[in-house]
DNA sequence: ATGGTTGTACGACAA
């Protein structure tokens, strides 16, 4: 079986390109971040002639997260428990359209946009954080009751782990840029440190290996980029993993999404 | 050439 995720940055634009993709990846489950949409938009067409089952969560322009499986979709879930609201205490709090489940063949999928925190002194760096807790958390809290439990956390993590995860660390130090912060690198470290194991990493080593390119600044012909896409895999699930890839082909010509595809191959 | 983009409520804002 093959699971994937990827930032389509808007499901609309891209849908030719996802279609093609979803034809010659043969990947049994997408995790698609950045649909961009609402139900109303959202095309379903190209899922049905596809043969995959999808479920989708977008209520705006923004964010919105879905699931496509040609191996069974069951049991939906829209956010995560305590999943936290941005601008809470103030005039509109919003949950946003971050994260949906789905059960795959036995795999608990979750699609994830982890919100970017946008700046280290703004208000959504700290919700960010109290995010990704909250679901590390809840995570915990589902391997507790099942440690045999397959589940997969895969997205845009807008987190980049480590200093070769970026072009030029120093550039981002200087700067006081967002994803390579303590705060932020801890909260990813607390996934592995509640036993979870990101999958993709052993497959495709840095330096100088990405899955997100900034459309600005020409940083995709440059070999400028950014991992941030990553599988966190449970225990179980991740004994089962044979393989890795970052679709960096993909990341090309006209009409890319500025993020790549990555995809993980399990065993049966 | 010292900036270079792309997507979305068409236009300011997000990434």
């Amino acid at each position: 079986m093959k699971i994937a995720t990827w930032n389509v940055n808007s499901l609309r634009a891209r849908a030719d390109r996802v279609e093609a993709w979803l034809e010659r990846s043969d990947c049994d489950v997408l995790a698609i971040q950045e649909t961009k949409c609402k139900d109303e938009n959202f095309p379903w067409e190209l899922f049905e002639r596809m043969d995959y089952e999808v479920a989708h969560f977008g209520f705006s322009q923004w964010n919105g997260v879905a699931i496509a499986s040609r191996v069974g979709l069951e049991n939906v879930e829209r956010t995560f428990p305590g999943q936290p609201e941005f601008g809470k205490g103030g005039v509109n709090p919003e949950q946003e359209a971050r994260a949906i489940a789905a059960t795959c063949n036995g795999v608990r999928v979750w699609s994830l946009y982890v919100p970017n925190g946008r700046a280290l002194d703004d208000e959504h760096m700290p919700y960010k954080l109290e995010w990704l807790d909250t679901l590390k958390n809840g995570a915990e809290g589902w391997l507790a009751a099942d440690p045999e439990a397959q589940i997969a956390l895969m997205g845009d993590w807008n987190i980049a782990p480590q200093d070769d995860d970026v072009w030029d660390i120093d550039l981002f130090v200087q700067e006081r840029l967002t994803h390579v912060s303590a705060p932020e690198r801890a909260a990813f470290h607390a996934f592995e440190e509640a036993t979870f194991k990101e999958v993709v990493r052993p497959f495709n080593p840095g330096p100088g290996v990405y899955t997100y390119w900034d459309y600005k600044q020409l940083r995709f012909p440059k070999k400028e980029g950014m991992r941030i896409d990553f599988v966190m895999a449970s225990p179980a699930l991740a004994s089962r993993v044979t393989g890795a890839v970052i679709d960096r082909e993909e990341r090309k010509g006209k009409g890319a999404s500025d993020h790549a595809p990555v995809i993980v191959e399990l065993t049966d």
